[in-house]
Order: structure tokens, then sequence, then C-alpha cells
RNA sequence: GUGAGUGUAGCUCAAUGGUAGAGCGCCGGACUGUGGCUCCGGAUGUUGCGGGUUCAAUCCCCGUCACUCACCCCA
């Protein structure tokens, strides 16, 4: 047998319903703030990542599905969103061309992981991006965005973390004095963390062993080493949540993988999800436009995951359209006239299923049965005798015969009520 | 890349060192032109794969692959 690929997978029609709806909000809500649909391929230069994401990622050194095509070229499968979305902006110099360069995207991203809960190879995202503005009033307004578009999705149980990661005034010294104060404690830090120390001190925030905690705990926190603009942004930011009466909480610990960040960065995070519990997460990007090539825009954006997204998701999902009509043709000789009747009745608008292989009368009812259709279209030698056609009501059991030239009419009226 | 757990019918799962069952689902019939309920009948497994121990392995051992969860990291 022939499987899916290791972790990716079929999204089956029991469970299309519920990424329907995360996607159909997804549109609603970056719409209504004012985003325009952008469309990037999936596969791209290697170099946009190595640039963009950053060469000391693990994403980057790590996770990517690159390879050499037969042109000779270094590319890749993106493994996010938010390069490709700058180099289209650059590219097209859509500056000009927008009133507000405010973007957003739907689709898959590519990552060699090991999969677990939450996370996948291959995994969709909602990616949205704003650039050319530095007022903390777009970081107020994306972080709003995000959480409304969450809770649009009647995900509840969720936390929004935020936090200010300085800018490249101010990061290098905070850095610094993260390792000075580190000292010799570095080497009794778990390994991760002494990788760290080596590539981005910031991230040793990031660890989660136990024994590591003290110390870590001890360290300076980002609040304290912000330059002015750094800490007026920051709190203007948090002014604009607070007027948004929006519940958050600054972690000092929110720094994130990606090196183009500055200032803000957030996240939202929910239960039910596993230890992959960030349905979503971003920043501000000041200096990645201009490191990639373009002009020197500020940028802001963020990611949500779908996957997660789709799983946090209360209730069940709606499942197919239900179907309007069933037809069912009594004896082969009229198997003709039920598809035709089928046909028009499809090109009336209504959704009509009709079996095959002349299987029996029974057969067929137990199939309309089982198709969930309303109701079911009779058509045997009598109704043909007669240019009729008997609908029976599925739910009550009651039949009734209509003229042949009415049944797309009385069908139309009856499917408008149900 | 690291660690742990699990692999038996389409699905959910039982079973025993002596080559496998149930429920659900599926197909047909009882009801020659009428579904759901009921009853009757039927089909489907190289017990993930390979090797070892044994008279005999689905069961014990080793390897391998797959899946799941967790670490790293992230959505």
């Amino acid at each position: 047998m022939i499987t899916a690929i290791k972790g990716t997978q079929d999204i089956l029609p029991a469970d299309v319903g519920r990424w329907q709806r995360v996607e159909r909000v997804a549109r609603s809500v970056c719409e209504r703030y004012g985003y325009a649909e952008i469309r990037t391929p999936v596969i791209e230069r290697e170099e946009l990542f190595a640039k963009g994401t950053g060469e000391t990622t693990d994403i980057v050194q790590k996770e990517m599905y690159a390879f050499t095509d037969k042109g000779g070229e270094r590319v890749t499968l993106r493994p996010e969103a938010t390069p490709s979305m700058v180099r289209a902006f650059v590219q097209h110099a859509l500056e000009q061309e927008l009133p507000f360069a405010k973007l957003y995207s739907l689709g898959p991203m590519f990552r060699y992981e090991r999969p677990q809960k939450g996370r996948y190879r291959q995994f969709h995202q909602l990616d949205v991006e704003a650039f050319g503005v530095t007022d903390p009033a777009l970081d107020g307004e994306v972080i709003e965005m995000a959480a409304t578009f969450v809770a649009e999705l009647g995900i509840e149980a969720v936390e929004l973390v935020i936090n200010s990661v300085g800018c490249a005034e101010c990061r290098p010294g905070f850095s610094a004095a993260l390792l000075e104060a580190l000292g010799e404690q570095v080497d009794s830090l778990c390994g991760d963390c002494r990788r760290r120390a080596k590539t981005n001190p910031l991230r040793i925030f990031d660890c989660k062993v136990p024994a590591d905690q003290p110390i870590i705990e001890a360290l300076p926190r980002t609040e304290d080493y912000l330059c002015e603009p750094c800490r007026t942004h920051f709190d203007a930011v948090k002014q604009h949540l607070d007027a948004y009466g929006l519940l958050y909480r600054v972690s000092h610990r929110l720094v994130r993988g990606l090196d183009y960040y500055t200032r803000t960065t957030f996240e939202v995070l929910g239960s039910a999800l596993g230890t992959q519990n960030a349905m979503l997460g971003g920043g501000r990007y000041d200096q990645l436009v201009k490191q990639l090539g373009g002009p020197d825009r500020p940028g802001i954006g963020f990611a949500a995951g779908l996957e997660r997204l789709a799983l946090a998701l209360p209730g069940e999902a709606a499942g197919t359209a239900p179907v309007d009509a069933f037809v069912v043709a009594f004896g082969n000789a009229s198997w003709p006239a039920a598809r035709l009747l089928a046909r028009d009745l499809r090109h009336a608008g209504l959704r009509v299923l009709i079996d095959y292989e002349d299987r029996s009368s029974k057969s067929q009812m137990k199939r309309a049965n089982r198709s969930g259709a309303r109701r079911v279209l009779l058509l045997g030698e009598d109704e043909l005798a007669n240019n009729q056609v008997t609908v029976k009501e599925m739910e009550t059991g009651q039949q009734q015969t209509v003229a042949r030239d009415q049944v797309t009419a009385t069908l139309l009226q009856v499917a408008r009520t149900d």
C-alpha cells in the first residue's frame, strides 16, 4: 500500500467542514481589517529563507525541504511565509500599488521535523503581514485582530502573551548582559542551553528543563535593557491593548525562534493542543524588508497554525451539504428517464444523487436513506406512463405524485423551506 | 537527530505458546415497485515486515518499518 508520507495528512470529507470554517473566518476577519489576499509560490530560492528567516535558526539549519533542481538552482519548499510575503512586496513594489500594504495568505508550509500532536511536516498557516508603519497603533491593531480571529472561531481558554525583544540598537547589549550574568553557570545548564548561549543567548529563555529554571529566572530581563525608543514603543503597544480591553500577559521569556523579530513579539496560546500550544505567533520585523534588498520599511505580522486552530475548534463540524433529493428508478426501463430527471434538477441548482449499476429498488432506497437525502423521487413504469414522479419525504414517509413538468418547481420550493 | 508507547478485518477492539473473534460498517435476502427497526445469510485478515527460540509463535526474543506522544524547535 502506498501511504501518505510522514507528517502529511489527508483531510477527509468528515473533517473538511472544520477547515472550511477556519478558512472562512480567516478570510472574513482579514478583509474586514483591510488586508488583501496574496498567493505566493510554495517553492522559493533557498537563499530567501537563509537571509530572511535566519542562518542560525533551526528552521533553516535542519528543517528545510531544500534541494538542487534540474537547472542547478538551490530551491526549497517554504518553511514559513513571511520571507515570501516580503519578497513579493519588494519584487512588485507593492508599497506603490496599495494604499495600505496589508497582505494575507493561506497555504501550506513544509518543515522536516518529527511529527507530533499539532505539528506536521506539511502544515497550513494563515499569514498576515503589514508593511510601512512604525506606529504602535498598528501593533495594537494586529494583535487585536489576531485575538478577534481566535474569538470568532469560538475558541476559548486562550492566553495572549506579549513581549518586546528590542531592536538592533539595544539587543546586542542585552545579549552581552545575559552572557555576562551567566558567567560560569553556563556549564551547569542543559546541553541545549549551552548551544543557545553560543548561537542566540535570548533563546535560553525558551528552556523548559526544571534544573535550569533557577538560573534562568535570575537572569536580566529584556525590559531592563530596552533602549528609550523601544521602551516607549512597547509602553504604547500595551496602552493600545488596554484600550481595546484585551487581557494579556507580558512575558520577558517570549523570545521566539526567528532571527528577524524586533520590538513587539506575541503569541496566542491555547489549551487542549498537547504541548504544541501556540495557535498563532508573530511580531514586528523592522529590518527584514531592507535586509532582503527592499526599501527601508518596517513590518509586522503573524502566522496562525490552521491545524492547531482546527484542533481547538469547539463543537461538531458541519458535515457536507445535505442532499436535496435522491432519484430512484423502479425497474430497469426507467433509468433513462430517471437520469434526465436528475440532470434537470441539478441544472436547477439542487443537490441530487442517483444510483448506478441497475441496483434493486430496495438497495437504492437504502442508499438514499444513507445519503441523508431529504426526499426520494420515485420513477417507475406507472409514473412513466402517467408522466408523473412520486415524491417521498424521507422523514415522514409521506408520498405524493407530481406531474413531471412540475417537479423542478415543486422541489425548488420545498428545498427552500428545508 | 533523541526518548517512550503502540502495531490483529474498512473502523473500534478482544483472544490464546497449538495458524483468530466480537461490535459497528459493508453486501444480499425476508418485503418480485419503497429506506430507517427487526430477523436470516455472506465477504474481507499473509495478526506491519524480516529473522530467532520452540514440535508449534499473533503471543516470547532481536532487528526493521509505520504510527502516536514527548524532547529540540515552532504554527
